[in-house]
DNA sequence: AACTATTTATAAGA
DNA sequence: TTCTTATAAATAGTT
């Protein structure tokens, strides 16, 4: 769309590099702020070029209101339209797990009940509320770091930096325990599995 | 751009909305992938729809000084050509794995084939998807974040940082859920082991 | 920055 | 969903 098409490999001269940057930064922000806003969703568009300059566009409310929003799902059993609730869903899917977990520990004859397909779907489950919990924490945190970059202009982040390297180090730490635990249910699973298979020839 | 001039307004329609959602999606997807190679960009683009699906695009061929750090973490299994499809791919290739291991299972003769080789490798398949997915998001956030890094500095940030803390506070509940379920599950496998061993003559 | 000739994207319709 | 097509938009090269 231009005076003649435009071959899409990286533009060599320089200059005209930075004029096609500009024009066509505008019209992909223009682009996404449309689309988010023809179709009610939630965008966020980062754009760094070499030099570290830093351009972006996030459609999202405030970082304040969807923490807010985020912490009155506690209180909140039920339905709102809120568009957020994706992720809190699976987590109150879980503690739904839970208890029905709970129910067939506690029932001795309904103990047979929690087989290997229970076992791997509540595998299932947690992996995919665990993932959708991060998703939701990437999001407030480009919000945050979107909303951040509009307040502030200077240079001390070097300390915020440093705290964010011991979060990820304490996640690690987490993973490394699940790890631990896995290991240790693989194992039971291993001598439960050896045994079942030669006492109960069906289990579905 | 289309037979007549759209308004930029949300779309009420619920379908002429997935429609345009669709349309535009690749549309945008594919400008931001055309500057990216044009002009020589990082670009990260993440579309969050309400009911919580995730779709985003991420250019990144260069990774951060901070990010390879984080990557040496997972010594690579291999080095694929697409950065970012990773994850995606290894998740389906769990809910293929689990397809095939409820089939197994629903079948009363080769229930036998699925052997605790295949359920430790089913798990593997699970840690690396996580691992794989979380990877990618992190990336993103360092990826944001190191660009910041250049920039900014702050002295509001402390409010921001707090507001994290929460998120991470909430995370870390999830987590420690999880491991009381697991725990849980794990003592009825000992349990159901030792119910086991009184009934059958022990083989491993 | 503006200006246009062209190319692209896409709204509706099938 | 996919394709077709009329039209609106974006933009490459020019001034």
């Amino acid at each position: 769309m231009g005076r003649r098409k435009l071959k899409i490999e990286r533009i060599e001269d320089k200059s005209s590099r930075q004029v096609t940057f500009s024009k066509r930064r505008n019209g992909l922000f223009k682009k996404a702020k449309e689309l988010s806003v023809l179709c009610d969703l939630d965008i966020a568009l980062i754009i760094y070029s070499s030099p570290g300059k830093l351009y972006h566009y996030c459609s999202t409310h405030s970082i304040g209101k969807i923490l807010q929003r985020y912490q009155n799902y506690q209180a909140e059993t039920d339905a709102g339209p809120s568009t957020q609730k994706a992720g809190y869903s699976r987590f109150l899917k879980c503690e739904e797990l839970l208890q029905i977990v709970d129910r067939k520990l506690g029932d001795e004859h309904s103990f047979d009940d929690l087989t290997v397909t229970d076992f791997i779907h509540l595998q299932k489950q947690f992996e995919t509320a665990l993932i959708q919990t991060r998703e939701t924490k990437t999001r407030l945190l480009l919000n945050s770091i979107s909303s951040l970059e509009e307040k502030v202009g200077v240079n001390v982040i070097r300390d915020e930096m440093k705290r964010y390297m011991l979060i990820f180090e304490q996640e690690k730490l987490l993973e490394e325990e699940n790890m631990v635990l896995q290991g240790k249910i693989d194992a039971s699973k291993r001598k439960r599995a050896a045994i079942d298979l030669n006492a109960i020839p069906t289990t579905a």
